[in-house]
DNA sequence: TCTTCTCTGGACTGTCAAGTCCATTTCGCC
DNA sequence: GGCGAAATGGACTTGACAGTCCAGAGAAGA
């Protein structure tokens, strides 16, 4: 039997509490790592449920990235809305360097991370990967281009381009700094960020 | 018995030629992925050879990521050298996006990418990868410190600071490119890592 | 040549995880 | 309440992989 799209409010939520479940469990240990067994005992769930709702351990992996980008981009929403003005575009990045030293500079980016892992492993996986990281970016591009627009950035500005580059910085940024446990990484690349942003500014 | 360091010329051969098979295949399908038969497989070597040489397989690992760093650095090695000038940098940064044309974005940083792989799951491997990542930038970090010392770089410019950034925008930039299958990724993110740098040119 | 240490081959074991199956319970609806 | 569909529980099968063990081949020095 294939995948079965949850018809009552019962099976919606099982469904849910097994993708939060997965989600939660790889963003701990990772994809590897992380066992159907571990998933039920946490969502809690049934074998034979993982197995009624998705395809095999691939499908599941998949919603879960679908998920994380939801989560990610459902819990910066306020700050996204705000990328149009610089003193938007400096919370935002303040916002993320406060949520890595809280973190304790730890799992580095929810999507990104799981780039390494899925990449070059399943090409639908990194299909929704990119869905998300590009979900993300164009919040990011459409402020710019509100800003190019009221003339805060000058008429030969890219935003697509800055929006690119400043999605390199922070995930390089957070590699470095999960790599290295240390925030600090993640705000200098922020900072470098911010002078390629202010390079673009109108004259 | 633990790791026993080879003692003869055929034992060193057996060793490196271990290490060297599971290093490509690592890079290849990542460290989840790949089984000890793989190696032993492609080594050639047999099981009791793996277990002779190495602890366990997380012993393996590392060896894995010492060598990975071993190879990047030696593969960049003349490149590297010429960090201290403003062409210098730039053949690197052209060298870098024609290597990700070339293997069509695939792969991502040999480095990096066991960074998402392993940071949450091994802290010694996580270490080795800081301490690959860390040789790789102080490279980098020297040639800036040189050109600040020739009056290339202003007195006030931070080498250290450069040095991150740009190692940041490097692995952003790798990860995008191998998500999205576009090197032009790549050169976006190095573009603007041009841009930081030469914000801190003498004036 | 003998002896000892190193290196090698490959069978064996135990564990763990993915995926299957079917009986049972619960739900939605008439 | 009764019926059909949806959801659930959990045992079972199968396979793969990490790690063990021991016997034997090969090198190197006395």
């Amino acid at each position: 039997m294939a995948t079965v799209i949850p018809s009552t409010a019962k099976g919606r939520a099982t469904r849910e509490r097994i993708v939060r479940a997965a989600a939660e469990l790889v963003a701990e240990h990772g994809v590897a790592a992380v066992s159907l067994d571990d998933v039920g005992g946490r969502a809690p769930a049934s074998r034979s449920q993982l197995y009624h709702y998705f395809e095999d351990k691939d499908a599941l992996v998949r919603a879960v990235v679908d998920a994380t980008s939801d989560a990610v981009l459902g819990a910066h929403d306020q700050l996204l809305a705000q990328l149009d003005s610089w003193a938007g575009i400096d919370r935002w990045f303040d916002a993320l360097v406060a949520l890595q030293r809280e973190r304790q500079a730890r799992g580095g980016c929810p999507i990104g991370s799981l780039a390494g892992q899925l990449a070059e492993r399943d090409p639908q996986a990194r299909a929704a990967i990119a869905g998300g990281l590009g979900r993300w970016e164009a919040r990011l591009r459409e402020g710019l281009t509100r800003m190019r627009e009221r003339g805060k950035l000058s008429a030969a500005a890219d935003p697509a381009a800055l929006a690119t580059a400043t999605m390199a910085a922070l995930q390089g940024g957070l590699l470095l700094t999960q790599v290295r446990r240390d925030p600090e990484q993640l705000r200098i690349a922020l900072d470098a960020a911010r002078i390629v942003l202010r390079s673009a500014r109108a004259t």
